[in-house]
DNA sequence: CAGTGGTCTAGACCACGTG
DNA sequence: ACGTGGTCTAGACCACTGG
């Protein structure tokens, strides 16, 4: 049992919701209540019940009171980028082509982008030991007054630098699927018959909700692996 | 501006780092200083810094200070499970076998058992519309003396029956990769040498540690798609 | 109206890190 | 010894819900 107090009363809330002595949609005792029971002050109480909270245990309605969640065991997280989830590890990143096109197609939809707007599109290898193992094109658009981009496009990593830059600004979105490698499968030294994993990565601004970049990932099926988990409590992150 | 004292303050700081007027690894200003600058009390301040640190924005290290956090732009999430996950949605789920076997090879390693330990092996079938989409194979490890098992095993949602009590007790891990349809094929009307995805399954008891279950799902390809997203900051857990 | 949770304050003491 | 963050209290007022 831990010796501080709201650690305390989390894991003894905690063990009657796991024991069953609390079934999901039960309403907890009220603060006043259970500020007595524990034997703590309300910011103290408060603060079990926001870690809880936090932990998906428990919600709370505004004049009615706490109450247990049903558990949403169907929640799982993983870490992924294009360079560094790769097995075995890039280590070599080749830039295949930058090129300056009008907006079409899928591109000129996703990017919410109207007729005469263009586009900068980037195309990359990823190889390990020389051989190619991924294979990318990134399409941003393209702002001919905005010399950063000119600036930084020389940059193999571009979409790297330009996500890092912004990073507090941006939201992923991952599609993940098995395709044909199809008309690039010679990237990849495939057949377009072969399978991969294809995935579509969107980047969006955080704020304005406005598309960033679009880009399709081709992976060797044999380079790839998505090992996921439901969250761990300690990443649910700590309460002040 | 939030008329909430609290989040205002985390608005502002918010904007800071996002600005670049903080950089990664900046120390914030010492909670008395913020405490002035904000002209709010020291919880209030603590509460908007708890809810900083919760959306990823900041730490904290004791006796040193509040730092801002490098983003972590690389954590995805999304929602799994083998009955819901699928499209077209699963309609009908069918229960090929029910055995009972000693544990062996892989099994036996996934579960931790001992050589004379027995398993229960459950066959299943996903199917919509009349078509197998699915194939999974569930091992638990079987104990004659508990009865619960045995009540349950008829019923061909076992394994949800048996998540669903003890949701709040466990973790779940997924490893998904693409492989050949194998020895399984014919369960989904494949040859052997198609690809599917291949999502192996472990259940694992939060505090003991110990594996429950372990399980190898089979999806034809066309019918799974990985939609994954980094986190929403409503996502992350609200603050009382 | 009474009871619930939500926000906020002022002040206290403790634990940790650095000099 | 001093400054930092971590825990905790007692009490206040507000906002929402329901009878």
């Amino acid at each position: 049992m831990s010796n501080v107090l709201y650690l305390a009363v989390v894991d003894d809330i905690k063990k009657k919701i796991i024991s069953g002595e609390l079934s999901p949609n039960d309403m907890l005792n009220s603060e006043s209540e259970l500020m007595k029971e524990y034997n703590v002050s309300r910011m103290t109480l408060r603060k079990s019940l926001s870690l809880l909270s936090n932990q998906g245990y428990i919600y709370s309605i505004q004049g009615k009171g706490n109450f247990v969640r049903k558990p949403n065991t169907d929640l799982y997280q993983f870490r992924f980028n294009e360079y560094d989830s790769l097995f075995p590890e890039v280590d070599e990143i080749k830039l295949l082509s930058v090129t300056i096109d009008t907006a079409s197609g899928q591109v000129k939809t996703d990017l919410q982008l109207n007729h005469d707007d263009q586009v900068v599109r980037i195309e990359k290898l990823m190889l390990s030991t020389n051989e190619p193992i991924a294979f990318e094109i990134l399409h941003t658009q393209y702002f001919a007054n905005k010399p950063v981009v000119e600036d930084q496009i020389n940059f193999s990593n571009y979409s790297r630098t330009l996500e890092t830059k912004l990073a507090f600004a941006i939201k992923k979105e991952l599609e993940i699927r098995i395709v044909k490698a199809g008309q690039y499968s010679n990237r990849l030294d495939l057949t377009p018959d072969d399978d991969v994993f294809q995935i579509s990565k969107k980047t969006i601004n955080k704020d304005t909700r406005k598309p960033l970049t679009t880009s399709i990932i081709l992976i060797k099926k044999e380079f790839f692996v998505i090992t996921a988990g439901t969250p761990e409590e300690d990443e649910v992150k700590k309460i002040f």
